[in-house]
DNA sequence: AGGTAGTACGTTTTT
DNA sequence: CGTACTACCT
């Protein structure tokens, strides 16, 4: 029976949103602005089917992009729902494509034990297949060989389908790495991230009375950001709600930032095209940002051709201006935003009260504490800045992504012990850790081995144990590693005898890696350095404890799944009061109230890469790139950009982005250097003055072009590679290369009237007016 | 077999 | 600037 309670979760919807959470049978397509409150729409609607049509939750599949977004929606279903909630299916294309193949993969030959490969692995494989095709690596890159490979199974093309179009030389060589690299994942039991969507797809189609198992089950259907969905998820998906077609996809062609992985936005801009009698809602108010960054954002944004186009509006008060700043360079631009966090903290929490020095249109309203700010950059390289700034002034700050725990070296080798255990098929993995610590099994004794593995057709680990027993290779003490890879093995097995068994899996784990000499290893360095790496080993145990305590009994397999598949973001907490500090993508579908955007440079955001590409597509993803990190801010946005920026170990100098040029400049403050300020090189001192040393200059009128004034340049090298120069008679160019120093320097200027030229420094004017 | 020194090369974003 | 791989040395 509904509660009161319940129904309250109904209320206080606009019409559009009952809409969305009412219309539930047939093909829907809700397109969802930024901050029009989608989750909540989709949460409703999970709730609604269940309460109200009385639709069991194990009927229904609901699919999100990020397992962040599946539990933040799973914690508020189970408010609503209580432990129903347990029986739905929701989580991300991933998770769900593996859950399917765990239970019935078999149905292709797929090993129920399969290990999951990583795209450091995924690479690790690619080399070991081109080494063993004889191609070498320096005419073509591992990297581009795999990403063409991940790309084609974005579009669901095998390895057959690959080579039948595969006309060029290198297409040709993709094809074989990628025939060769499907049979090694089959033959270590592994599957990589595209097999998880393409090998469902593959089982649906071989075996129609699983997919029409699934098809009952799966009466209504959620997926939630739907412009990333790349061609195999959504061939998936199709299947998956042909019977019923009580399809509801939730996206946002404007957040459309993942193109580069496969995502094909034509899934969003043509469903209509899929489902004819699809109903269209559209939810354009938006709850989240002020009036001034939300129609900044949506400036940006117009400028792309290739949308549906919408209008988003919002209730909210106007707010203050977007603020934007070019700082000297990085090290600046991190003090300035270390500024304005002390500042605005100090502020709110001060009250608006005598402070006199502050102009008053500027309180955010309640107080502000570190967890209330995010920085967002473009490349994760961008983070180190800032978190040595931080570290040093002090600041509590929290960085997702970049280094992941997972990713660091004694991990892996972890992971890779468990792996092997599980799965002692996982020829790569056993690679990885037969020898370390050093075992005496050096590159002959593996060589060894496998020949004679290839030879009998058995795995590398099979190999092994028997070439030992029978004498093939010589007595060894790597033989005792195996037996003991052994014995773990069977301890997962219901073998009653064994002492393993009694075992919980993190005191398994923990016994594996003190059995092999793992952590002794580690322990013989006695450096700093290692000790951190044997504290990061107990980080894991207590890792697989957690995951223990919060799934209740779980197999060692399921931890390796876990890990697999859970990303940085997954993990990021809110609770504590820090600082953010994330890329842009990662900050998709979060909000905060005071966001910073900083690295607004030409080559940097938008990205060189997507700049120099002769197609227009790629900026476009910048510039939704760009609205969604705007999209983000609820009371306040910085755009802070460096004029000179270390890339490479060498100095830089980038223009400030374009998209600042592309904000409506009715809703941007933009600060300039102080004019006043005597010109000439910034100091030490400079660089850590607790103010900046920029001043405000002013407000930009209606239509007047944004305009930035910058001090001289320092006088002893003002030639920086990447720098905008005037010459008196060739007009701008930009320095492409530079021989020697100073006034006496030959520079190569690309010219835009004339070319590449070498030139004089001394005979160059400078900077660009 | 194993360690070390030197060099070549590269960086967007992530499930 | 940093990493990752190679070639050479012990």
């Amino acid at each position: 029976m509904l509660k009161e309670d319940d129904m309250d979760i109904f209320k206080h919807l606009n019409p559009q949103q009952t809409d969305a959470v009412g219309k539930t049978d047939g093909p829907i397509l809700i397109l969802a602005g930024a901050g029009s409150g989608k989750t909540r729409v989709l949460t409703c609607r999970i709730a609604y089917l269940i309460l109200k049509k009385g639709i069991s939750p194990y009927n229904i599949l609901a699919v999100t992009f990020t397992n962040r977004a599946s539990g933040e929606m799973n914690e508020r279903l189970e408010k609503i729902l209580g432990p129903k909630a347990k029986d739905l299916l929701l989580g991300t294309f991933h998770s769900t494509g593996l859950r399917i193949l765990r239970k019935d993969g078999y149905h292709i030959g797929i090993d129920p034990n399969f290990i999951v490969y990583d795209d450091d692995d995924q690479l690790s494989l690619v080399k070991l297949c081109m080494s063993e095709l004889n191609i070498n690596e320096k005419a073509f890159s591992p990297r581009a060989i795999l990403s063409h490979i991940n790309q084609a199974k974005n579009e669901v093309l095998s390895a057959n389908d690959y080579a039948m179009d595969a006309k060029d030389f290198f297409r040709e060589r993709v094809a074989a790495v990628y025939k060769l690299y499907q049979k090694k994942l089959k033959q270590n039991k592994t599957l990589d991230f595209g097999d998880l969507i393409c090998e469902p797809i593959k089982l649906f189609r071989e075996a129609p009375q699983v997919l029409e198992k699934y098809q009952k089950r799966f009466r209504y259907i959620l997926v939630d950001e739907y412009q990333d969905t790349n061609r195999a998820q959504y061939i998936l998906i199709n299947l998956l709600a042909s019977m019923h077609k009580n399809l509801c996809v939730v996206g946002d062609e404007d957040q459309s930032i993942y193109g580069w992985r496969g995502a094909d936005i034509r899934n969003i801009l043509e469903f209509e095209k899929d489902y004819p009698d699809v109903e269209i809602i559209r939810l354009e108010q938006n709850y989240r940002s002020t009036k001034n960054i939300l129609s900044a954002a949506n400036s940006v944004v117009e400028k792309n051709i290739k949308r549906i186009g919408k209008t988003l509006w919002t209730e909210n008060l106007d707010g203050e201006l977007v603020y934007y700043q070019m700082a000297r360079d990085e090290h600046h631009e991190a003090s300035l935003v270390y500024n304005k966090i002390e500042e605005m903290i100090k502020r709110e929490s001060k009250g608006s009260e005598g402070q006199e020095d502050l102009p008053s249109n500027v309180s955010i309203g309640g107080r502000l504490s570190y967890k209330d700010f995010a920085i967002f950059y473009r490349t994760n390289a961008q983070s180190r800045i800032f978190e040595e700034h931080f570290i040093r002034s002090g600041l509590p700050y929290n960085i997702v992504g970049g280094l992941r725990f997972y990713e660091r070296k004694e991990i892996k080798d972890a992971i890779a012990y468990l792996k092997v255990v599980v799965n002692p098929s996982d020829s790569l993995s056993l690679m990885r850790i037969i020898n370390t610590p050093p075992r005496g099994i050096g590159k002959t004794t593996v060589d060894r081995a496998a020949v004679f593995g290839a030879e009998q057709g058995i795995p590398l680990f099979e190999a092994f144990k028997l070439a030992f027993e029978k004498g093939i290779l010589p007595p060894h003490k790597g033989h005792g590693f195996i037996t003991m890879i052994q014995r773990f093995n069977a301890s997962l097995l219901p073998t009653p005898d064994s002492q393993l068994r009694t075992l919980n899996i993190h005191e398994l784990a923990k016994r594996l890696l003190e059995e092999s000499g793992y952590i002794k290893m580690w322990e013989d360095e006695h450096t700093e350095e290692a000790e951190a790496r044997i504290e990061n080993l107990h980080e894991l145990i207590s890792a697989i404890m957690d995951f223990e305590k919060s799934r209740g009994v779980i197999s060692l397999a399921d931890f390796l799944d876990h890990v697999a598949l859970i990303s940085d973001i997954d993990t990021y907490e809110d609770e504590y009061n820090r600082v953010t500090l994330m890329t842009l993508h990662s900050a998709k579908g979060l909000e905060f109230p005071v966001v910073f955007m900083v690295g607004m440079e030409e080559g940097l955001f938008p990205h060189s890469r997507s700049v120099n590409g002769d197609s227009e597509d790629a900026l476009e993803e910048e510039r939704r790139l760009c609205y969604v990190g705007m999209t983000r801010a609820m009371k306040k946005l910085f755009l802070f950009g460096a004029r000179e920026r270390t890339i490479y170990g060498e100095s830089r100098f980038q223009g400030q982005s374009r998209f600042i040029d592309e904000i409506d400049a009715n809703y941007l403050e933009i600060i300039t250097p102080d004019s006043s300020q005597k010109s000439g090189v910034w100091s030490q001192e400079e660089y850590n003055r607790p103010v900046s040393p920029f001043a405000r200059v002013g407000i930009k009128e209606r239509g007047e072009e944004p305009r930035i004034v910058y001090d001289e340049m320092p006088e002893n090298d003002p030639w920086k590679i990447g720098m905008r120069i005037k010459h008196p008679s060739f007009g701008i160019g930009i320095i492409k290369a530079k021989e020697g120093i100073g006034e006496d320097a030959k520079l190569t200027i690309m010219f835009q009237s004339m070319g590449p030229k070498k030139l004089i420094a001394k005979y160059v004017s400078l900077p660009e007016a």
